[in-house]
DNA sequence: ACACCATCTTTTGTATACACATTTCGCCGA
DNA sequence: TCGGCGAAATGTGTATACAAAAGATGGTGT
């Protein structure tokens, strides 16, 4: 694997997981020598950063990881809000009915209230992602999701999911699953704005409200 | 300016122009002597094409013109009416209801059929989305955005603008920033998602069907 | 004659050295 | 003591040199 792509994966997974915090200074120097690359493919992997909205370029001066908080809620869930109901649309028009109906069924019969209750249904809601996304077929949409994604990711940390909640997403994402079998446009799209709706407003009303960046 | 900047742009305008098509290879030595820039502010440029998707990094070999024609406008407009949709949603919500009062008025009043008419078209049109972007105020919605823009300026170059079009357009161009300055939301989704279904409508009728690549 | 392998060429990936801008710290003066 | 000015230091921007990998080419063996 190429040096660059080393220090591009390990710094967002960093800037991910909040090990690299919100004002954080990305030092080429610095940095460089923390992920012991030279400061040319650092400078690759920043720019990519910059590009993903992970880090913003300050004038003249050093690179700092870019602000995210739940203030910006908000704004991103209008933006999510638009493009997975149009992801929605798109792959209940599709013709991949039948892996639906099984997403369904899982979503369905999923045990969420084990250990790994967490990791379980976060690796389910992935797999239907995925499968919206091929379904859906758009290679733009799919770049405008992927971005959105990451500072999703970013924000998980802030939310709180309790049980009661994972069980209520789980049977939604079912819903969501069984229109786009059906082959019901605007069905899924409604199933995906009810579900969006409901996800935004356990967030603002149960996520953590500390200060998170001292 | 900063070299990497200026490379940056000469590119991205080469390729909206189509002076750079699709399939061109972008091999850095040579176009690092043409632009009179050194290797590494070109690469820097040529990461930012890759991730503006105007460029793909071929495996191992060369970074060449992303491909764009026709069969992709389609997809961009299913990602076209997801973001225009929810910026006019969410500008019809905000408080800058004289300037939509007064664009509209604009595109009511404008004279479409003097030498010039497609500039001023354009002009108005920019002036209008620029509003929209002020008034949406959601940073996250913008960057998608911005990115989907891009490809859309690419694709002009392959749609035939005639008078009557135009006309029809700044009609509806009218008829959005009334929504907007009215401040209802539902109204101007509705008014941006009745422009697109017809400008895709007439892209898909009027457009050149030759073949643009050689 | 065709296929496969070795080598040579071309191009990309990385490191380092140098130039320039910005900032910051210290000193002098008011 | 505070403000302004200057110089040193730190850090980014660019160029070039070197290394590695992928492709092309030509030769040889079957």
């Amino acid at each position: 694997m190429k040096a660059s792509d080393r220090a591009y994966s390990a710094l967002r997974e960093e800037i991910v997981e909040w090990r690299l915090r919100p004002g954080d200074v990305l030092g080429e120097v610095e940095q460089a020598a923390r992920l012991g690359v030279s400061r040319t493919p650092l400078r690759e992997a920043l720019a990519r950063l910059v590009a993903d909205g992970l880090a913003v370029q300050q004038r003249g001066r050093a690179t700092v990881v870019s602000d995210v908080s739940l203030d910006h809620v908000d704004h991103l869930f209008e933006l999510r809000r638009a493009l997975e109901v149009a992801a929605a649309r798109a792959a209940a028009r599709g013709t991949q009915r039948a892996r639906f109906a099984e997403l369904a069924t899982e979503f369905s019969g999923v045990a969420l209230d084990g250990p790994d209750a967490v990791e379980r249904y976060y690796g389910l809601a992935a797999a239907l992602d995925e499968a919206l996304d091929e379904a859906a077929a758009n290679p733009y949409l799919l770049q405008a999701l992927r971005a959105l994604r990451v500072h999703l990711a970013r924000l998980r940390r802030l939310a709180f999911d309790d049980p009661a909640r994972l069980r209520a997403s789980a049977h939604e994402h079912a819903v969501i699953a069984r229109a786009v079998a059906a082959g019901d446009p605007e069905l899924a799209a409604s199933a995906t704005h009810l579900h969006l709706h409901h996800s935004l407003d356990h967030i603002k009303t149960h996520s953590i409200p500390r200060k998170d960046t001292p």
